[in-house]
Order: C-alpha cells, then sequence, then structure tokens
DNA sequence: AGACAAACCTGTCTGC
DNA sequence: TGCAGACAGGTTTGTC
C-alpha cells in the first residue's frame, strides 16, 4: 500500500499520541513478514508505562521513540499494513496484530490482512545498522534529492530506471506509483538503462520524483483501495495521477496525442507515455 | 556482484 | 450464483 507519501501522512497525524502514555500491549499471535512472530515480550518491556516522545519515518519505515528506553519501535505497512488509533472502547478492526493500549483509554493498532509488513524494536540511534535501514538510499523530502548523487547511483547499474527505482537504495521511498509518475513527468521512458541517462536527465528526474512526492503528500496521499491516515481518512491523490493505472487513457500532456501504456517490469504493472517518454 | 523469479498472504475484482 | 484466475501500494531470498 503505502510509499513515502501515505507513510508521511501516517506520521503526521500520529502526531496526537506524542506524549501518551503506553500501559499494555496486545498481539494475535499472527506472524509477520517472513513468517516471523513479533517479539511481544520485548515490545511489552519497551513499550510498557513508556511515553512516545517522537514518531519519526525514514523512507517507508516508521518509528516510534518511547521516553527514557534503549529501544525504538520500528513499524512498516508492507503492501496492506494500516497504523491507527481508536477512542476508547471502540471495537478491534478485523486483521489487528499488534495494539498499544494508551493510558488515557485510547488505542494504537496495527493491521494487515496480507502480513507483508512488521513490526520489531531497534535499537535507539543505531537504526541504521537494521540491515533494511542500512541501505536506505536519501530520503527526497528530508534529505533533498541531489542530482549529481541520482547519476553516480543511476551509473552503478545497468537495470531499467524504474526498477532501479523500487530498490529503496538509490532514492528511499519511492514505490511502484510514484515511479510512474516521477518518470512521466521527467519524460524518461521506464525501461531506459540506469547507466544511460545523462545528468542533465537525472537532474530532471531528481526534481520530478521532490515534486511527485510533495504533490501527493499535498494530497495526502494516493488511496487506490487500502490506504488511510492514522485518524482514518483516505488520501485523494489517486485524482491527481497521470499515468498510473490509467492503461488507453490519453496522455495528461495536452499537445499529446498518445494513449498510457500499461507494462510488466520486473512482475510489477509500470505506466508511460510511450510518446512523451524516450530512452 | 548483479539480475531475475518466486515467495510471503489475504482480499477483491473480472470473466466464464 | 459460483468458481478460477489475475492482480494489488513491498521486501526478502534463492538461483543463475
Amino acid at each position: 500500500m503505502p510509499e513515502l507519501p501515505e507513510v508521511e501522512t501516517v506520521r503526521r497525524t500520529l502526531a496526537p499520541i506524542v506524549g501518551a502514555q503506553m500501559v499494555r500491549t496486545w498481539w494475535s499471535g499472527k506472524n509477520l513478514r517472513l513468517n516471523t512472530p513479533v517479539d511481544i515480550e520485548a515490545l511489552r518491556a519497551a513499550s510498557r508505562n513508556a511515553q512516545v516522545e517522537a514518531v519519526r519515518r525514514l523512507g517507508k519505515y516508521i518509528l516510534i521513540d518511547l521516553q527514557g528506553q534503549t529501544e525504538t519501535i520500528l513499524v512498516h505497512l508492507g503492501m496492506s499494513g494500516r497504523l491507527r488509533f481508536f477512542p476508547k472502547g471502540e471495537a478491534r478492526p478485523s486483521h489487528t496484530h499488534v495494539e498499544w493500549r494508551l493510558k488515557d483509554g485510547r488505542s494504537l493498532r496495527y493491521s494487515d490482512p496480507r502480513r507483508f509488513g512488521n513490526v520489531e524494536l531497534v535499537v535507539r540511534g543505531e537504526e541504521r545498522a537494521h540491515k533494511s535501514l542500512a541501505k536506505l538510499g536519501p530520503d527526497p523530502l528530508d534529505d533533498g534529492l541531489d542530482s549529481a548523487a541520482l547519476r553516480a547511483g543511476c551509473q552503478r547499474t545497468s537495470r531499467p530506471i524504474k526498477v532501479a527505482l523500487l530498490d529503496q537504495s538509490l532514492v528511499a521511498g519511492v514505490g511502484n506509483i510514484y515511479a510512474s509518475e516521477a518518470l512521466f513527468q521527467a519524460r524518461i521512458h521506464p525501461k531506459t538503462p540506469a547507466n544511460k541517462l545523462s545528468l542533465a536527465r537525472c537532474s530532471r528526474l531528481a526534481e520530478a520524483i521532490v515534486a511527485v512526492l510533495e504533490r501527493a503528500l499535498s494530497h495526502g496521499g494516493t488511496s487506490l483501495k487500502d490506504f488511510i491516515s492514522a485518524d482514518g481518512h483516505a488520501g485523494e491523490h489517486s485524482h491527481y495521477l497521470w499515468v498510473y493505472d490509467r492503461e488507453g487513457q490519453p496522455c495528461p500532456e495536452p499537445s499529446c496525442a498518445g494513449k498510457v501504456r500499461r507494462s510488466i517490469q520486473q512482475g510489477r504493472a509500470s505506466f508511460h507515455c510511450p510518446r512523451c517518454q524516450r530512452s
């Protein structure tokens, strides 16, 4: 489900839990990503009576810092994960896997039908030592995106640029929707080998990535189906997508008579305009 | 090392 | 109406 704008939307809407005290932690007993069980005893120990100090984000990962604790809660939403808070007394939705009860009666719940996501602990201040976080590239919203650095990353691989963008080491946070959208805005064909891109085109791509993510964030993210923010609202950005899931529709560029084409790259749907986007 | 396919799991939609 | 098959916002693992 969620790419950077959706995860950032969740992070922002989680602001009301900052300062709240966690009192009890519950686990469904179902394994999450890679069929690994939640280390519920460690999670309980870290969360018990701990006050939420801050909610941070690294790429598509959410970190919940706890006052006075050496460990931080690390959440990845996978494809169908949701992190929401609920008022006191509201029933647990189906597929809830982790629940933190807050002292004021509210609860924070992680639900995930497909269980591709994960909830674990990382040592605070050493997040980057975690295997998944170690390889993350720059975060386009927090760090900005330097054209020369993007070019250098592209030079290291001959994979198609669309595929390279999905690997989080080049840029953190770009997923399947925004990879297609950014390549459209930069007028780059998704099958172009990454190492064939000139500095000028990398520069255009860097600008497009930042612009596309910021634009989606301003709409609260994209809800095709599952995505909702921590306070339960769907994102509005699906109404503003240029090419993603628009197969056969006219190219959004008014001066272009092309139609959006769908293809499969690395087993995942890609969308582009064959007239505007060149290799 | 780099590229690729398959795997993880459930829900929803399409077409017969 | 029922059922099979395709497909979904992500990441990891094994194989070549």
